[in-house]
DNA sequence: TACAATACCATGATATACCATATAGTCCCA
DNA sequence: TGGGACTATATGGTATATCATGGTATTGTA
């Protein structure tokens, strides 16, 4: 079963490898590829990342629309062209793109971030930020009720 | 299985030569062909590329979309008569013919941009300015909803 | 014969595979 | 329950293979 959560922080060497937590490693060996699919996020400084099979499943859906339709060139254009294949060495790290760092403000170090059936790849101090905003939200918001009123829903 | 994402951007040499990408390499080599298909994109200032076995797929498709039956012909043999076969040199290299490389504004290098179970070759800079537009785009329309909604239809 | 297209060979840069080590975490046993 | 041995993981460095690219030779063809 594939379940990313929690944060793991690691150091980016000065050839660009990081390691990807070992946790996660075991959810994205596939069949055709070892290794994660990564791309920059629509809403946040940061990048989105997948296995190979979720990307798969990705592109299928989009090749599925009217082929001359504009949705299918903007998600083409922006997913799939936009996206790395980042294959781990036999160590589990990866090579993180000079595009990607930059986009997300990476430097030294990076966070993981699980968020369930993917993951997120921060720079440690902007996702601390983000991270202590987000509290706040859910005090102010009471939102751990909608959390719990969800779960009670899709039990039904 | 076959799934070209990213860019790759190489040179064209004064021959006319230019290396497709190796990670794309591997999905086109076939039984009967090895190299790719190419034709003028209908929709953009760019170069349209596939396998023989994708070629026929879209062809059908083309054929099947009833808005456009009054074209279908012409798209048609637009795409038979105005399509070439490119074949790999020894070192996976293909010659892109100068009507292809006039029309798609291309001149010393070229930027393979994955489209999942297709790619294109564009003039690097033409790419540019397009992929920052469709950045945009994605922001504003929210698109990533569309994927999720497609993705839980194919559930039911 | 001249030209163009194709096949063949060479090379530097880059990425990949390989090996080595320290540290942290885990498990077992006293 | 505490200590110690063992294991897995993150990290660092080196060697090797792959790839993009450039050039030359050969074939075919007009």
């Amino acid at each position: 079963m594939k379940l990313f959560i929690s944060q793991y922080t690691n150091k980016i060497d000065n050839k660009g490898r990081v390691s990807v937590p070992a946790d996660y490693r075991i959810s994205l060996k596939t069949e055709f590829f070892n290794g994660i699919i990564a791309f920059r996020s629509f809403k946040f400084k940061t990048i989105e990342a997948l296995d190979y099979e979720k990307m798969q499943k990705i592109a299928d859906s989009i090749d599925d629309l009217d082929f001359f339709s504009q949705n299918k060139n903007d998600l083409s254009t922006a997913i799939l062209s936009d996206s790395y294949k980042l294959p781990f060495d036999s160590e589990g790290r990866i090579n993180l793109p000079k595009d990607l760092l930059s986009f997300a403000g990476i430097s030294n170090y990076a966070t993981f971030v699980g968020r369930g059936s993917t993951f997120q790849i921060w720079d440690p101090s902007i996702f601390k930020n983000y991270l202590h905003q987000t509290r706040k939200n859910i005090k102010n918001k009471n939102l751990s009720l909608i959390i719990k009123n969800r779960q009670k829903d899709e039990k039904k």
